[in-house]
DNA sequence: ATGTTTATTGATTGACGCGTCAATTAAAAA
DNA sequence: TTTTTAATTGACGCGTCAATCAATAAACAT
């Protein structure tokens, strides 16, 4: 019962199940057919829409990010002085979008991805600088070294996230205990 | 030719090529006939040895964190001040050995197996464990809250072996900038 | 010598998964 | 109505890979 303009609907249903057959997986030992199945449609489709599994994957994580590019953005454009700035890029990155489970697994495979896909490298440079640069902009009122504090900050971003992917998080907030240990790097407000 | 005594030595043999393996594909998609054939023997012998896969890998594992137990075990021996064991925790998770970019793909590629690898999971559970309680017990003299320091400690290692696996290092010396950003956060000593 | 144990592998099996293709359906266009 | 076009799938070919097994060969024991 072929309705037109299915495309776009079919896409967006193998994105959010390739997410969710990841999460569920732990990995990216997920089959096109499951993928399908689960978005409710044979493989052949998912074939027809992308090709192969791997534009899948990436499809997927080009959803994540831009869906963590909206919080960002969404965040940044209520903060006022620099150290509010400070505090909404650390918060946006532990928002409840980018904490839930199948979100992180996804992260962290496609961090393992990158290594032999330079498509999924290039992804992950492009969040990669734009935090660095969110972080960077922020800083330089305020720090005296805002590139070695820029890259200390996104590492513990990382860390805290294998950490919560692992199930370790009896943390109560990630983002205030940066947020705690990065204070004394910053200058006081004159 | 069968000399007797060979199995250890096939064992570690294996365990090295899949090092080897892991760290040249940068992801667990290795056969067992690549680990076997860089290893210098038929994969029905690899079988033999470990019985399957998952057990080489783990062996593999095993054998990455004996390494690093020993490195950090021989470091803290000479630290005598809570200082010096901080810093000799700090540079043990990022020695040469730890370094290696082999290692840094396996320890990688482990995380992720985790998820789906209760065996796995509990590997890491033990070196998180470990690490965990030996920051604890040096961070206990000389900071307020040596829990939540030791957990942000850990996170920050974590962050910056995943950077380190992605080649964005450009940082002189991961160990350093942790010890700096940390400093703020000891209290003086009297 | 003869038998037992250990080492070793080539060949094989069985399963699985990606990607393709021809065929089918039904809406839209002519 | 006829034709075109988009949507959709079942079946399948092809390759891959983990794991098994029977067979061979050398060391050791008696």
């Amino acid at each position: 019962m072929p309705k037109l303009g299915m495309e776009p609907i079919r896409r967006e249903a193998l994105v959010t199940a390739a997410i969710a057959e990841i999460g569920a997986a732990g990995s990216l030992d997920v089959t096109v057919s499951a993928i399908s199945k689960r978005a409710g449609m044979s493989s052949a489709l998912a074939h027809h829409y992308f090709g192969n599994k791997d534009q899948i994957f990436l499809a997927a994580m080009r959803h994540i990010l831009a869906g963590f590019a909206v919080e960002v953005r969404s965040r940044l454009s209520m903060a006022d002085t620099p150290r509010d700035r400070l505090t909404a890029l650390v918060e946006a990155s532990f928002a409840q979008s980018c904490f839930d489970p199948e979100v992180i697994s996804a992260w962290l495979n496609f961090y393992v991805k990158a290594h032999s896909s330079p498509d999924a490298m290039r992804l992950l440079r492009v969040y990669q600088h734009r935090l660095r640069s969110n972080l960077i902009h922020t800083l330089r009122p305020i720090a005296r070294e805002p590139e070695a504090l820029a890259d200390t900050i996104a590492a513990l971003i990382d860390g805290l996230y294998i950490r919560a992917a692992l199930g370790a998080v009896k943390t109560n907030d990630p983002a205030s205990a940066i947020l705690a240990f990065t204070a004394p790097h910053l200058e006081d407000e004159r």
